[in-house]
DNA sequence: AGAAAGATCTTCT
DNA sequence: GAAGATCTTTCTA
């Protein structure tokens, strides 16, 4: 929990820009204790994140699988830093971040965050208790209020952006799993989770 | 507590 | 027509 004050430090520092630029297992990793922050003229809203996954298209479990664009897919190729939001099983919606450079369909799905300020909005947004927050991927999109329309926006222009943690690592160390609800690329432990 | 089913949209076969 | 980067509710033990 923060209080006002140290989530306006939060605030100022951004990411780089170069930082999405890179192979999503990288980011993935590196994404471990950052701030995602939403901020509109509404709410503000912030997790660290705990849990994220890799996707490239190399990767049988992913959807820019072999480079293939579809309607769907195209922010993960639309350069690094574009968010983007599809949806699962017909009803939930889950967010990514799009790596590398622009042309390669690449991406990191943020899974799981701890909550950190606007608690009683995001309880609002879910009526459940505070551990179920945002301990999932379409779980947190819901708890943060996010919606579809973000997608394909990039990362640099979206209320919905990472910063830097102010204090020092969050979590004691970083484990790496295969990653979830996937059938194919369970090869790979591309599911990188603090603890 | 753990398993199963239901909700219902996009993509690929 | 089936499967899927999921979650919630309901059933069974």
């Amino acid at each position: 929990m923060v209080d006002n004050k140290d989530i306006q430090l939060l605030l100022k520092n951004n990411v780089s820009n170069n930082f999405f630029l890179r192979h999503p297992t990288f980011v993935a990793s590196d994404l471990i204790g950052k701030i995602l922050v939403y901020k509109t003229a509404e709410v503000l809203l912030a997790g660290i994140i705990k849990e994220t996954e890799a996707y490239t298209e190399d990767d049988p479990a992913s959807h820019s699988y072999l480079g293939k664009r579809t309607k769907r897919n195209q922010p993960m190729f639309d350069g690094p830093g574009t968010i983007y939001i599809y949806q699962v099983y017909g009803m939930h919606f889950c967010l990514n971040f799009s790596c590398e450079k622009k042309g390669v369909g690449s991406a990191v799905l943020i899974r799981e965050l701890v909550p950190l300020f606007g608690l009683d909005i995001m309880k609002k947004n879910r009526s459940v208790v505070d551990s179920e927050l945002t301990n999932g991927p379409a779980k947190l999109v819901q708890a943060l209020g996010v919606t579809p329309s973000l997608n394909a926006v990039s990362y640099h222009k979206s209320p919905l952006f990472v910063t830097e943690s102010t204090e020092k690592t969050y979590f004691n160390r970083i484990s790496q799993y295969s990653r979830i609800g996937v059938s194919k690329g369970l090869n790979v432990k591309w599911r990188f989770r603090g603890e």
